[in-house]
DNA sequence: TAACCTACCAAACACTTGTTAGGGAAGGAG
DNA sequence: CTCCTTCCCTAACAAGTGTTTGGTAGGTTA
């Protein structure tokens, strides 16, 4: 009747990771229940259905997700830092919600056009503001090149940022505050050798 | 009993379209078939089955993805160069094989794993070789920076290239080439303004 | 001991899935 | 006209899907 909220926690860790390995469609409530240890209808316990648990995935990622980005932009920086402060968070936040970045990166498209996840669309476009109108400010206090179309290169350091995740391993090398630095590097300095 | 060719290719044309907005797992042979104006069991007409659709799709555009980067390789250009021509390249197959593109992306990490697809593992055993030995052989030659985690720059660079598969439009704004010089522009330069 | 709550199992449900088999309409070839 | 090929439809199949219902083992509370 009542379920353990630890409980629901552990168990949409592993639904996460199951979604993101093979899918959310391609996940059966058996696969998630199998790795859980568990059977298909015991989840129903817990849950009221499949598609519950991916909201309640996503939503959470979300949540801590733009409570970090609104510090950042709160902090009142200039365009420059408050760039590196956003890709900072994000890799940061690939860290925590690997799992559920990479479900958001696959789904979210054609997740966005049902009403329930309505939410993700209006995160897109919140997103979208943010990093926009940085590079905007940037480009107009002369701190970025004016030369290249800044819609285009949002899309560019968005898209770079998030994939991440599909390679990303918390035991790897580089923690995120490295991948972060040489991130920025790349996309503030470039790659090329200065003569 | 021998269907035509040109027939096969518009509706792996229309199947693709169907697999690319709404992944491949999530798409009915029933979606495909009304989406070109038929009925689910006339596409066994065709071909056996699903997979095969899918397969057919994949391996036609890494053929003439290939075909074109072996030519690029074999030019015997310098790094800074190769990379160019890479990176145009590649932007010229996402406009060509836009549906393909996004669906390589959201299926061959657990598509690889069965045997039948063995043949992607394969194609981004190349794929790294050929991004990731030029940039090698760019630092080697002091064309490019070294200070630079060279697999984590491959990384950035390779996943944003293709991920413009997910927003990229045929009738957008830019032409492919455009969107290239200026990717380009970024990755090798930078954003931030010289002083 | 008795009542109760949590967390799960066992078994079934209605439905959707990819796929198959047989048939038939249209048109060109003889 | 007849035969044959191409292309699609109708109708069904077995397997797998998400979900529901009723039951039950084990611990906690009274």
């Amino acid at each position: 009747m009542s379920p353990s909220p630890e409980r629901r926690e552990e168990l949409l860790a592993t639904a996460a990771e199951v979604f993101a390995a093979q899918g959310y469609n391609a996940t059966t409530v058996r696969k998630i229940a199998d790795a859980a240890g568990m059977l298909a209808g015991s989840l129903y316990y817990h849950f009221d259905s499949k598609e519950s648990m991916l909201d309640e995935i996503l939503a959470t990622f979300l949540d801590d997700l733009w409570a970090r980005y609104d510090a950042v932009l709160a902090a009142g920086l200039g365009p420059r830092e408050t760039i590196e402060a956003l890709v900072t968070e994000s890799f940061r936040e690939i860290d925590r919600h690997r799992a559920a970045v990479a479900i958001y990166q696959n789904e979210s498209k054609h997740l966005g056009t049902q009403p329930r996840f309505g939410y993700l669309a209006g995160s897109q476009q919140k997103f979208e503001k943010a990093w926009l109108g940085t590079l905007e400010r940037g480009v107009a206090a002369k701190v970025f090149r004016a030369d290249l179309d800044v819609r285009l290169t949002y899309r560019f350091v968005r898209d770079t940022v998030w994939v991440a995740a599909s390679w990303y391993r918390p035991e790897g090398q580089h923690s995120p505050e490295e991948i972060a630095r040489q991130y920025l590097s790349m996309v503030l300095e470039g790659i090329a050798l200065r003569a």
